[in-house]
DNA sequence: ATGGGCCGCCC
DNA sequence: GTACGGGCGGCCCATC
């Protein structure tokens, strides 16, 4: 039975009060975008539907409601909870169908709206919803048709959430208790709060210094474009390549007719110099530095990059109410990490030096710090933990640098020398061909592969790595067990205590490409997902620990989580953090240590 | 307009 | 002939 509420709420609140859970639903008058609000609010369960009307009643009252032990059920949460914030209520205790849902689907492809609601209703409880109406909600216009629709909205939710449960039991990503910590499930439905709030918080963009920034790289486009220019132009091979332009008020001069943002172009006229170049990647262009075209070339490529995608787009996400820049999160991709896009602030540049001046412009608010930590090499403790190769658990339980430790054993050099350049590649050292190495193997990486990564012959590559499992066996047998795994079960899961599934098609049925690729994905995922799970735990813990104190979760990359706090707290709050992030990898890691760097800054560093 | 391919930014 | 895991996104260019 529907129920229109448009006076008081007590009918609701009497109705829940020997409840022990509630479906919810929220329909908006747009996306959330801090002016948006809401219009309707659902609450309901099997029998009876409660649809409130927004605009007439106070919503507060509902506040024990929220944050009583009841489960609530929604779909995508996250676009409510920021909702529900903003009228000022929040919550706790939330189950969430359509995380629920990727849960238990990671790996699979699928088609377009099969996470929509109205897709899991059919399936899970031969519901029909017609989202046909939802475009025609507005603040103005109310009426039977859309209160059924959105009482609808929240009618399947129960059965929804009881089959995907006995699914996710069945495969051991839940013990029925949807907000267990120590299950995947719990663990996404808690940390779905994190995330949340940080696209609630959003980070703050110093936008007179990113124009400063923005301004060095256009000032190093410039020399660099009128250095191809002369280059084009000046040397008779490119002379094809040359146009006279003029304009209405300078004399006619000579420049180059190439669009250089057009990779075909581009390696037209490379390959007219030298017909052996075989792409414009930057890869490719570092073995061809002896011409000057193909230094200029990368510089050109590197700063345009910025350019185009970090430059002046970035002040259109800027909020004109908070003034800060909000990212969407997607909370599961395949392997449990975690997305983000519209801008996507897990790209944001590091690296360079321009990258980490662009980086810096991320910054707290006037009288506070940003407070970040990110665990120290989690991957590789990953590995060491669960191969419990004696090597890597030892460099870790003693502080040792695994890179140089594993380079002196595959190299047979001393420790002391590993930092030496290499006889088969002169510019490279022994210790950078060791990390490519040790992170390459996390990926299932070939001979082949690693030797055009630092180009060596595939020989050479094959007798290095040969080396480094010798070395190492436990690690060799431990990716390959994983990769097996895969391939003949058909799912692989992250480390205890959570088990989280990766599902894979038919092996057998793969074409020889996908194989390689199950196989990789296979070793890769546990290690990757090991450190999402890890990562999500902290995030569960922070949220917890900082409710009621003027810390603000702002963003997280995958090993790494920040924070804005206040200045006269930042110091004692980075110990604590780096103690919950701690404590949160110890629920993995039970035999190798971890380490996490905890920073204070006035910038997001990294 | 749309989508695939290439390329490059992040971990 | 493919073979490095997980992403997002800009640009070019062919196609509709």
């Amino acid at each position: 039975m529907i129920h229109f509420i448009d006076t008081e709420i007590s009918k609701v609140l009497n109705y829940f009060a020997d409840k022990k859970i509630l479906m919810v639903d929220s329909e908006t008058d747009g996306a959330f975008d801090f002016n948006n609000k809401i219009i309707l609010l659902q609450l309901g369960d099997r029998e009876n539907q409660f649809v409130i009307d927004v605009r007439k009643v106070d919503i507060k009252g509902l506040r024990s409601l929220f944050l009583s032990d009841k489960i609530k059920i929604f779909h995508n949460a996250k676009f409510d909870v920021k909702f529900l914030w903003l009228h000022g209520l929040d919550i706790n205790n939330v189950y969430d169908t359509l995380l629920a849902e990727r849960l238990l689907n990671a790996g699979c492809e699928r088609p377009k709206g099969y996470y929509a609601l109205d897709r899991l209703a059919k399936y899970y409880a031969d519901g029909y919803l017609d989202k046909s109406v939802r475009v025609t909600i507005n603040r103005k216009n109310i009426n039977q048709k859309t209160i059924q629709y959105a009482a609808d909205d929240v009618k399947y939710l129960m059965d929804i959430r009881d089959k995907q449960i006995k699914r996710l039991v069945k495969l051991g990503m839940s013990n029925g208790d949807c907000q267990d910590i120590t299950t995947v499930l719990g663990l996404e439905n808690k940390s779905m709060l994190a995330f949340a709030a940080m696209e609630y918080n959003g980070i703050k963009l110093d936008k007179d210094k990113y124009q400063k920034v923005i301004d060095l790289i256009d000032e190093n486009l410039d020399k660099v474009m009128q250095d191809l220019d002369d280059i084009i132009c000046h040397e008779p091979v490119f002379e094809r390549y040359c146009v006279y332009y003029q304009d209405l008020f300078t004399s006619a001069k000579k420049v180059a007719n190439v669009n250089w943002n057009s990779p075909i172009q581009k390696l037209d006229v490379l390959q007219h110099m030298d017909s052996t170049i075989q792409s414009t990647s930057a890869a490719e262009l570092l073995n061809f530095k002896k011409y000057d075209i193909v230094n200029k070339l990368m510089e050109y490529n590197k700063y345009s990059k910025l350019k185009n995608s970090f430059g002046e787009n970035m002040f259109e996400f800027i909020n004109p109410v908070t003034n800060r820049v909000h990212t969407e999160f997607w909370q599961i991709l395949d392997t449990g990490r975690v997305s983000c896009k519209n801008p996507n602030m897990q790209q944001i540049p590091a690296r360079t030096d321009i990258g980490g001046m662009m980086r810096e412009c991320f910054v707290p608010e006037q009288g506070y710090k940003i407070v970040g930590g990110d665990y120290s090499g989690c991957e590789l403790r990953i590995i060491a933990e669960f191969s419990q190769d004696p090597v890597w658990v030892n460099a870790f339980k003693d502080g040792k640098d695994l890179h140089s430790e594993l380079c002196a054993m595959t190299f047979n050099i001393d420790i002391k020398d590993v930092k030496t350049p290499t006889p088969f590649k002169p510019d490279i050292k022994y210790r950078d061909v060791q990390k490519t190495l040790n992170f390459g193997l996390a990926y299932g990486m070939s001979h082949i592969k690693l030797a055009n990564t630092i180009d060596i012959s595939e020989d050479e590559a094959q007798s290095i790595i040969k080396k480094f499992f010798t070395a190492v066996p436990k690690v060799e047998r431990f990716l390959e067990a994983l990769g097996n795994r895969g391939k003949e079960r058909g799912i692989i899961k992250t480390p205890p205590p959570y088990g989280r599934i990766r599902f894979f098609e038919d092996y057998k049925h793969a074409d020889n490409k996908r194989k390689g690729a199950i196989e990789r994905a296979s070793k890769n995922h546990p290690i990757q997902g090991g450190n999402a799970d890890m990562t999500k735990l902290a995030l569960i813990y922070i949220y917890d620990y900082i409710k009621d104190k003027p810390i603000k979760l702002i963003h997280t990359v995958h090993d790494e989580i920040q924070t804005e706090v206040p200045d006269y707290m930042a110091d004692e709050w980075a110990v604590k953090m780096s103690e919950l992030m701690n404590q949160a990898a110890a629920q993995i890691l039970k035999n190798v240590p971890m380490v996490v760097d905890c920073a204070v800054n006035d910038y997001w560093s990294k």
